[in-house]
DNA sequence: CTGTTAGCGCTTTCAT
DNA sequence: ATGAAAGCGCTAACAG
């Protein structure tokens, strides 16, 4: 477990700093006073001799400066620094969402300070707090679902934010997301096609969750027009691993006894529709366990977003545009910013319809 | 589209402040010196009466103040930024890694900047610059594996660092990761031990990773005892397609043969090693387009990491210890920091390995 | 116990 | 075209 300690190669361009140069010592180096090098630094070149531009690229070489942002940003009163709370990283949707997020800070020059809440309230409220601390320009909200707890640093008057995914109840900012009515309806399109004639929405809690309602509410509104198809909602609580058996036992109740009204290696007259990856899978696994690898021969499934397991798995989903929505949030929040935008608006993206084995593909 | 304005609810207690308080202003109001809520702000009650101190609470809270970060670091010198640079977000490992770091960083009072190379040299030389310029007291890094790219910025003399998962050539750092070398003799043994008679390590392109390169040395030395079994190592380079497919079709060959030589639902004889779960995930998709969802019936799979998929998928896995990793990377850094550490260590946990039926379980 | 005074590293008038 | 000086918000001696 020990080390050949390395050589101390290339240090010779790094004269082994014992600490930063500063832009005194740059002016120093130059010759010359700080108000130049904060030119330079900032690229007003067309108030500085080619001589005077020439010496102090040189010094900035020599020293290995690099312009301390902190110190710049208290000066400015800007730091260019947003921030991206997520409420679950384990999530490929917070994943996806992030690359555009990072694609859009890249392009307008922002650096986005990621914070992770990991499904905990507690550590959603101390980022957010934390993040008006480091004096963020702005943020982007995926957020847990509570509202309360960030009213508080980011509420009506506080910092310009942008939510995503889910609207925080009392809290008017922007926001980005799914055309989730549109989302639903392309999936129990595709299902009623298929021929389901029962067809269970399957959904993490989702009284705080507006994304979660919506799409309830909109399975709920699509499935009314067709009365001749049993439609239902089931709850699956995955922070709750007893509520979730039951979920699931209730299912398999549902699954069996469709399957008991049919014969063997008919296709299978009841649907499940996942609220997103995170159910898809714990059903999956579940039902994999239960009915063993033939399980889409029980049952249909499709899911709200598209993981990369799905594709390997056959399940059909519907995918949704993470990294446009990722992006534009921050293009929002850019116009907040800047003060260009004045009333609260909401974007929504339309999902694909991605079909697979596991509804009879 | 459009929305309903949200009530200015809560707006009481938000005073649509223009412009965040600072501490004068607070002293101010309180009545007091900037020092004096400077020394409430960090705890030292001991020096201040319960009269004063009770006056600063006040105004701290109705002011709604947050001392600016920025500006304590900056007279400071430190900040309690570290850096936590990853390679790829889309790969699980990194994800738990991740929340190892934040349980460290929350423990020890840090905030981690998280910087997401997305596989991009360049973006991980950006942020790398970028976090130096943000004057971080250290950084964490999962670096692509190039190397003089991030000489630069961290190499010897510079800011503190530690290495995850993999070492940069020529960088003298911390690392911590996975006890490669166990890890792999774990899986060649349950391999051999379920009777394959071929065994291919699949793996990315490991030039420039030392963990790959470690696995790759450690396969090929733990074949060697057995030369009764075939070995070989298989390169599959995910981000260039038309290689990929190449790589593929040259297992699909073995595979292929071997089978021919078998009854049809005799044990594979053949196995494949999987270096990491997105190798994982191509193989098996792959495999299960060619050879549809009995794949399993044609050859044998194991792999490293152990995404959420593998247990739906069935496959084999050698699990890391991801969260300690993170976790201990966030100590080291810290002891580094404080200058507790003098010389470079190492630190590899162990790995796990979970049977499943993808190697005959 | 409390306040005054100097900066941290940088930007920005305002002179020159 | 260049520089001196005055802060940004905060902490850390140093005096009282």
């Amino acid at each position: 477990m020990s080390r050949t300690p390395a050589q101390p190669s290339a240090a010779s361009a790094t004269p082994m700093s014992p600490r930063r140069a500063t832009i005194s010592d740059v002016a120093r180096e130059a010759g010359t006073g700080k108000t130049s090098i904060s030119r330079y630094l900032n690229g007003e070149f067309n108030v500085l001799s080619a001589e005077l531009r020439a010496r102090i690229e040189a010094a900035i070489e020599r020293l290995d400066y690099r312009p301390n942002q902190m110190a710049r940003g208290l000066k400015r009163g800007r730091n260019r620094l947003i921030g991206m709370l997520l409420a679950d990283l384990s999530n490929p949707y917070s994943v996806e969402v992030l690359q555009g997020v990072e694609a859009a800070c890249q392009a307008l020059g922002y650096m986005p300070l990621i914070c992770h809440a990991a499904n905990e309230v507690e550590m959603e409220g101390r980022y957010l707090q934390l993040l008006t601390t480091y004096r963020v320009e702005g943020v982007i909200v995926n957020a847990l679902g509570v509202r309360e707890a960030m009213l508080k640093p980011v509420g009506s008057g506080g910092i310009p934010s942008v939510l995503v995914d889910r609207t925080v109840e009392g809290l008017d900012a922007d926001m980005v997301g799914l055309d989730n009515e549109a989302a639903v309806r392309l999936g129990t399109a595709h299902l009623l096609e298929r021929g389901y004639e029962e067809i269970v929405f399957v959904v993490q809690p989702y009284e705080h969750v507006s994304s979660r309602r919506r799409r309830v509410t909109a399975f709920e509104d699509a499935m009314r027009a067709t009365p001749q198809v049993r439609a239902d909602t089931v709850v699956l609580d995955l922070q709750n691993d007893e509520a979730a058996s039951a979920a699931l036992a209730a299912l398999d109740e549902r699954i069996g006894k469709g399957a008991d009204e049919r014969q063997h290696d008919a296709r299978p007259r009841i649907a499940l529709f996942a609220g997103n990856a995170p159910v898809a899978l714990r059903i999956a696994l579940h039902l994999n366990a239960r009915y063993g690898p033939q399980w889409q021969r029980r049952v249909g499934l499709i899911a709200f977003d598209d993981p990369d397991w799905a594709e390997l798995a056959g399940i059909t989903t519907i995918r949704q545009p993470t990294r446009a929505i990722g992006y534009r949030a921050v293009e929002f929040l850019h116009q907040r910013i800047e003060g260009l935008a004045d009333v609260a608006r909401e974007c929504v993206l339309p999902g694909e319809l991605i079909v697979r084995a596991s509804t009879g593909g």
